[in-house]
This record gives structure tokens, sequence and C-alpha cells, in this order.
DNA sequence: TTGTAGGCGTTATCAG
DNA sequence: CTGATAACGCCTACAA
């Protein structure tokens, strides 16, 4: 009977399922789970049996019926704000790492940039009972929170933020990472500084800003707004910005830029104007992103977001408040410097001609 | 004695479940499922009710549930071969969008390259009864097909494909594609070729190459293999490349690239030749990554690969699949040709100059 | 039109 | 030690 039942199955779901092992090893429905969870106590024979038994089936566990039971699901959802580019590959392969580990698979939600399809993804989310959420962004900018109806559901901000304390956020440190690029740019002997950057209504744009202030302010190095120049995330932007700034001020001897592209186009621009990088201008770029900052010649020194560490901190965080946990409040993951030729030591021949210069002026 | 229970119940899952509704709409669980699913004759009011406590309660069915009795589990997975770069960003967001529309969730899984957590991954699919399976890898090339036992599951390789000629593989057309820039690098009227491609081992490096060659033929232009350089998928490459070829050959007039970062470098060193582009040799990328292809001075007519597209069609096979349908063999999907600077015609100054350097050598 | 009962695959509790 | 039995939340005949 069982047998003619399992033969005009269709052949799509020979899936055996714990009643098909119990009954191939000759014993109960919970004896079987028992020993295939490592439950209570059993004659070891049996469980060999058991076991056997469900190797020769093929036997897995249906973790939809484990997840019934149990009230969790071993899965968490990643919400990604918007259309992703560069930033979450790194991020997102952290956020894999720490939760791969923990037999957590991850469900991969973009929105678009569209609240709808944001909510959309949220019900089904909810719907599927995942065991937590991760938000993330292309910036590190302030969003609304997600709406969880009085669900408590641990959730984490991951290079993203919201202004309630309640929550955890996780970003990157863009002040110190700030701080890292100008102070060695200040070791290279550098005194003259200008700023190209992206919109200032990123946030990640003011925090370095006003640290790379701070950091000259704390060396008595003099600066003015006026070699601030805020633009697109653009190499374009970088070329153009290079001409303006020389322009006006000729006297410069390092560029602090906030993103690899535009200290590209930065250094293109400088090149095209004789001026040399790094003995004239020294030059760093913001997020290592390998693949620019290695082709420009010279190569950039930069900072790194370590974007990877900060996912799998999240991933880590996630797993913590699972657990029962519940961090809140800004977290900060430091950035690292990566030192390549765009920032050299001034030579000296160039100490005496910015001299000369200043003389001049 | 319901409330009381609901009381002492953990704040943390004020999950209201069909019963709930049930219970304060005044029916029977069966009625509101039933009112919930648009099945059955209800009396519209009977329904309403139903519908408007469900409301109330913030109601979701649970798709852990659902899937059980249901035999579907509307989840997918998404198995990357390859710590995913560039590529896969389209790719995954073209999937997505086919699938978020019909209601399917996906599991994202990075292998990372490595069997052991592939197989892992794929454990843990099965474990959740996903409906389904897309491969992708960060190259074309052939792969071992995964491993589902007697297991009949829809699968479908994305961007990457298997020998066995029963399953699905969704490709790019490079032939195609190296044939739209070609040709349109002879409409512009070169003759002259050159190819600055990647490794040879690469699949794609080699279809393009073949088709290069076979266009040349239709249009008797002659053609040398001296003038295909392979090396790294790499700016440098390109730079390098571009030396070493017109050292070898001044007479090129066009260089067809296998990507566009080589396509950058070669750009680079022609620059520093003193050769323009396009007027002295006219490039093309392929890729169209279009933060590298619109940077390079001047920008770069390149090829599409349309991956966004390849994904929504992955997608779209996929549920197809999941519908009972079965298509196998390897489909491709065509690539488009994006005309920017790089690729202009022959001015006619250089025809001249090409002309007399050809009787001089 | 509505309610009752059985089952999806597992786990957990409690008798035997 | 082992095996019924009751959940988990939902769906779907079938009966009322």
């Amino acid at each position: 009977m069982a047998q003619d039942k399992e033969n005009t199955e269709r052949i799509l779901r020979p899936l055996p399922t714990l009643s098909d092992v119990a009954q191939a090893a000759g014993v109960a429905l919970s004896t079987a789970s028992k020993a295939l969870n490592g439950q209570g106590k059993l004659r070891p024979e049996t469980r060999e049996r058991v076991l056997e038994a469900a190797k020769q089936l093929g036997f897995r566990p249906n973790d939809l019926a484990q997840s019934l039971v149990r009230g969790r699901s071993f899965t968490v959802g990643l919400l990604s704000t918007d259309n992703y580019g560069r930033f979450s590959i790194p991020l997102v392969t952290g956020i894999e790492d720490a939760l791969v580990n923990a037999q957590i698979s991850v469900f991969l939600c973009n929105t678009l940039g569209s609240p709808e399809r944001e909510q959309q993804h949220l019900d089904s989310l909810l719907a599927k009972h995942v065991d937590g959420i991760i938000v993330t962004s292309d910036r590190t900018n302030s969003r609304a929170p997600i709406d969880l109806g009085k669900l408590d559901l641990p959730v984490i901000y991951a290079y993203t933020r919201v202004e309630d304390p309640n929550v955890l956020c996780i970003l990157p440190d863009d002040e110190q990472g700030a701080r890292l690029a100008v102070e060695h740019l200040i070791k290279q002997g550098r005194r003259h500084f200008a700023h190209i950057t992206g919109p200032v209504y990123f946030e990640a744009v003011q925090l370095r800003a006003k640290e790379m202030r701070a950091v000259l302010g704390e060396h008595d190095i003099p600066f003015t707004e006026r070699r601030v120049l805020s633009g697109a995330w653009e190499e374009s932007w970088g070329y153009e910005a290079a001409n303006i700034l020389l322009d006006r001020d000729p006297l410069i001897d390092a560029i602090f830029c906030g993103s690899d592209q535009i200290a590209r186009g930065v250094v293109d621009g400088l090149r095209e104007r004789g001026i040399r990088v790094p003995e004239d201008i020294a030059i760093t770029g913001f997020d290592n992103w390998e693949v620019m900052a290695t082709a420009v010649r010279p190569p950039l020194t930069t900072v790194d977001l370590n974007l990877h560490e900060l996912g799998k901190l999240a991933g880590t965080r996630l797993l913590q408040m699972i657990d029962g946990q519940r961090p809140t409040g800004i977290e900060r993951v430091p950035c690292s410097l990566v030192v390549r030729e765009s920032s050299a030591a001034q030579s000296k021949s160039i100490q005496t001609k910015s001299k000369i210069q200043q003389r001049e002026a």
C-alpha cells in the first residue's frame, strides 16, 4: 500500500519525510525525530538504525515545518534601500559571512528607492517570519525607520541610519577616516590644503570636511572655505574642480578628495596643467575602490571604509539581537588608510618653489 | 480564558493568527480562511466582517504554514558561484525584478568559489523547499552542474553554463556583440584592426575574437593574429598592450577592446604617444560599464551586455519552469551597441596619412 | 452559507 | 528507552 502510494507520487517530490524514515527504520515517528536531533536517550543501536535509514533515503528535515513548530525561521531579510551599487558588494558579502556561519539564510530585497516596494518587501518578510532584518542603503544619510507595526523584531541599520536612538545603526567612521588622510598629508610636509568632494547633502561629505578643518586647526594650519569644492561624485567633477582650484589658488600642495573617482579626475586635471603628483601636489582619495585607485597614475593613497568588516559586524550584532540582546545607538567602524604613491613626501625642490610662489603672492 | 492566554504571551509575538481573526469576527476558522482567500461562497456581509477583523488585528498569514500545506514556498535560491562583482549587480536586480512581481522571495547565496560552501548553501535551499534555483557566476565559462540528487527542481544557469544539454543556460550573445562593434568600426571607414582583450581562458574572449575574424573576413579585410593581444582584465594591460601594438604595427586605425577597462588603458597609452582618438585610431570597449566608459576622454563606444535584461529573462524562465514548463538548451540575450565619441568616422587627413604610411611600409 | 475534521512535516510532552 | 499524542498555523474537502 505504502509502496503503491509512493510509486504513484510525482517524481517531482520524492522528498522523504520523517515518517518515511521511521517506517524504514522500523521505529515510531517520534523516535526517529529524537534520533536525528540527538535528543533524549535512545539505545545507540536504534539511533544507528534511524541514521542509516535517513541517509539511505536522502532525508532532509523540512525547514518549513521545523520553523513552524520552533517559532524561528533561521532566515533574515536584507532590505537594500537603493538600487544598490558598488558599496553594497563588500557590505553584503560581509553580512552573509557572519550569517551563513550561523546557518541563517538571507532574503535579498531591493526596494529601488520606492516606499511602496519597500512596504511590499517588508510585508513579505514578516509573513515569512524572518528572525531579523538588516536595512542598508547606498549612503550613510539618515532615513525613515521601517514600519514594523507593534512587532518587536530585531532590526539593524547598516551604512544608513535613523534618528531614533533606540535602534542600532552601524556606520563607517567618516571623521576618523578623514583624520587619517589629513594627518597623513600633514606628515608628508603638506601645509596648503584643498578639499574636492561630493554633494553637501551627503552626511559623509559634511563629516569629512568638518574633521579636516578640525585636524588642520589642531596643527595650526590655516585653511579657507574657498578651498572646499563640492560637486558630483564623478571623475569629471574632479577634473573640473582641479582647474577651478588652481586658477584661484596655485599654492595648494595637498588635495584631500572625497572619493577615488573624484581623485582620479583631479590627478588627470593636474597632469594636463603640468603639475606633478605627488611632487607638486599630494592627493588622497576616499573609498579604496581598488579598480579605480590602483589604475590612476600614480596609484592613489586612499581611505578604506572597511565595508566588509562593517557588514560582518552588522551580521554579528543581528545574531546577538536574535539571541535576546538589544544593543542600540550608533556604532562606528573605523576606516583605514591605504598608502600608495599619490601622497609621497614633498620633494625639496618643490618646497623651495612654493616658498618662492608664496613670496610672489 | 483566551484573553488571559493572550495577555501572558510575550510581546515578541503579537502576531495574530487566523483563529484570532475568526474569533474576533465571530466565525469559524475555515470561514475566516475562505473569506481571506476569496474562496467558496460566503455572504458578503460575513466576508466583510472577517476582512475588517483581519485588518483590525493586523493579521498576516504565516507563509511558513501556507507553504507547508500548499507544497510551494514562493522562494527561490540565487546561487552566486563567485564572490560577485560588478557584473552581478544588474544581473541580480534583473532577476529580482522578474521574481518580485510574482511575489517570490529570493535567497542570496554566495559560495565564494568554494564547493563545500556551495553544497552547504544547496542543502539549506533544499531544506527550505525553494521552488527553484538560479545559478550565476562572474564569467560565462562552463561549470559543473549543481548536484540535486534525484530531485527534480527547476534550475537555471544565468551568465554561466553547464555542458548538459538538458538544462537551461542563459548567456549574453558575445559573438553578436563583437559583430556589432566590429561592423560599426568598419562603417566608420576603418580597415586596420587590432584586438586587445582579456585572458584566453575566458570563453567570452574566444567568442569575441572568433567573431571579429569572421566579420573582417566577410568584408575582405585582412587580419593577422599578431594583432590579437590577450592579457589581464586591467587598465594597465590595455596601456601596455597599446604600446606593444603600436611599436609593432603603426598602421592600426581601429582597436576593438575586450573590456572598457582595457579600452581606457589603451586610450591613455595612445594619448601619451600623441595618437588621437578617434581621429587616428578608433576604439571600442566592451561591457558598457558606465562609470568607466563615460569617464574616458573621449567617452567610449562600447557593447552593452544587457545584463539586467538577461537577469529578467532568467527570472521569467524560472517562473515558467516552476509552472511546469521545461525549456532547455542555451538561450542567448543580444547585446547592444552604445555609440559614444571614441569611434567616430576616420577623418580625411588621417586616411591620407595612413595611405602614406602604408606605402612606406 | 457555515462549521467540523483531517492533514502538511516537525518537535515536545508525557505515558507506557 | 520508546511510542502515542498534541501542538505550530493554515488549507480544504466534506458534512451540517
